[in-house]
DNA sequence: CATAGGGCTTCCCATGATGGGAAGGTCAAG
DNA sequence: CTTGACCTTCCCATCATGGGAAGCCCTATG
């Protein structure tokens, strides 16, 4: 029996979020005082807690959802659980795919920069011309300008 | 001598966010025909197509507005340029070790779990009790929760 | 010349997850 | 009874991007 402060500190979700995700269904209603102050039974803060771990590990608050379904869902096929965090996995890979190629370029083009007072840098005459150089990874270009 | 549409065409930024650069003054405003129209000279549409590519290495448009007054800059140090860039990559690594340990928490959780009609999941015991075994990285959780 | 269609204009709204802050009600300790 | 901490709702901002409406403009075709 908190308040919203009280369950922000204790699952580490601001109350701030804890509204929103309320707002937005992803929590239930919060059960209210007569003074209209929002309560939260030691349930509803282990549900929080869920919560934070999961936007921890990236995921969305659609997945979110999903997952709390699955977690209230005492006959889920543990199968679905491993399918969504797969399928995040995915999601995250492709997304550091995505940052390697552009880290690589960006390391490739400076390390052929000078890094002086002088002028020249391969890096402008690449983002003015694209006329990087291909270096090792063709595919950083490939994959960010297919 | 080209209309939005054209420049949008020819640099592969759309006409949404040609708009958009000019309204935050990322670009010059552009010249208008009588009838309100914005044309586009050639240098304008290279400007465009510098943006492009920056955007397409992650740039923000904080540091695009860096990176074009230096490309304009005749007189520019490049070792500026260098510093802006590896900046940029240091960011982008940062974000990468972030993902790879949400990756590896994960893929670690579901290389535990079943997978199969049963309800018993690991990954949902994680997140609800954060019990999550240590593993070989222990890096994953002393990232995600500081 | 009139009309159709495509292109252009501005303006407003939405995204996702989060924070900031104002105006005002509530509670507990002094 | 006052003070200060806490709570409420509501609005706004972020960042880069897209969607869409209402209305003007231009050109090709009938």
């Amino acid at each position: 029996m908190v308040n919203i402060g009280e369950a922000s500190r204790a699952s580490g979700v601001s109350a701030k979020m804890i509204r929103y995700y309320e707002s937005i269904g992803l929590i239930a209603d919060a059960a209210r005082t007569e003074a209209g102050y929002r309560t939260y039974q030691p349930g509803d803060v282990e549900t929080l807690r869920f919560i934070r771990r999961a936007r921890d590990l990236g995921f969305s608050v659609e997945e979110m959802t999903t997952l709390l379904a699955l977690w209230r869902d005492k006959s889920r096929e543990s199968a679905e659980v491993k399918r969504v965090a797969l399928g995040h996995v995915a999601d995250i890979e492709r997304r550091i795919r995505e940052l390697e190629g552009m880290a690589r370029t960006l390391r490739h083009l400076a390390g052929h920069c000078h890094g002086d007072h002088r002028p020249d840098c391969p890096i402008l005459d690449d983002l003015a011309e694209g006329i990087v150089s291909p270096a090792q990874p063709p595919a950083a270009k490939g994959f960010l300008r297919p």
